[in-house]
DNA sequence: TTATTTTAGTTAGGTTCCGAACTAATTGAG
DNA sequence: CTCAATTAGTTCGGAACCTAACTAAAATAA
């Protein structure tokens, strides 16, 4: 009976965020979109990885990021390179431009997480992402069968 | 310098949710998307409203609004109907077709939350849903200014 | 070796979202 | 009463997602 929103509450949740992100990137000057710094703050953490690393980071499916990376390397932000070692593996750099962006990310970053928690306790945030990582993980292993 | 990741989290939860759940409505038979199901949500809790009314339950913009309304009347699941006390006003009705989807898809609707919330107690979903909410309310807040 | 299967990525077509610019009806200020 | 401002919706172009069908390379099995 218990009528749950929990996952009303999440679309609600990214719709919004996503908004606010947005408005925060373009007044910080940084000209990319929420999903393009999605897969840059992949990248970050390490590059020159395969799309396939970059499917389980980011849990987007292939064709998606597939295009994602076409409208990145058509704005210089990354490189399509072919592997050596197996030629059917493209890895994604990054590019100069790109790195120089990294500290302005984190800035906008935290200032999302400013709003996004507001009024939270350090434990209260610790307790949500726990409930969140449960619930991720959940629909990970659905989908796996 | 609390790294925190819930704004990610929130966001592969709802695209991974997405994923899901429309799965779930195929296999019932249930030819809507999980756009359309949400605002057809909204409109069983009431209908004859006009737009603005389901944008303050979606929290959608009017746009969006508008081109998914266009998808549900074209599939004959709405119909639009001008108000006669405000003539700019356009009241959404349900049509008998989309009255009978309303058990279906509260069915699919648990299958849902089964899957979201495996393995939570009930105080858990609880709590979790309250961190939704003050999260929600944090950018709504933010979003008026 | 050669044919099949698997793996890596792209392409095509469609959906759901957005902001910005538009039309039309109502409200309100002078 | 009239005209400017507000409110209600639509349209347009683009971004970020999807599935399904494709190409090409590598691995495997015969």
């Amino acid at each position: 009976m218990s009528q749950r929103s929990g996952g009303f509450l999440v679309t609600q949740i990214h719709h919004l965020g996503r908004r606010v992100f947005s408005e925060l990137l373009k007044e910080r000057g940084l000209d990319i979109g929420p999903g393009q710094g999605r897969i840059l703050f992949a990248l970050w953490q390490k590059d020159g990885v395969p799309i396939n690393e970059l499917i389980k980071k980011t849990l987007l499916r292939k064709s998606t990021l597939s295009e994602l990376l076409d409208s990145l390397e058509g704005a210089g932000l990354v490189r399509r390179v072919q592997s050596e070692e197996d030629r059917r593996k493209i890895l994604i750099e990054l590019t100069e431009k790109t790195k120089q962006m990294l500290n302005i990310y984190i800035e906008v970053s935290k200032e999302m997480t400013n709003i996004f928690y507001k009024g939270f306790q350090p434990e209260e945030m610790d307790r949500f992402e726990t409930y969140l990582e449960r619930v991720l993980d959940n629909l990970v292993k659905h989908e796996e069968q």
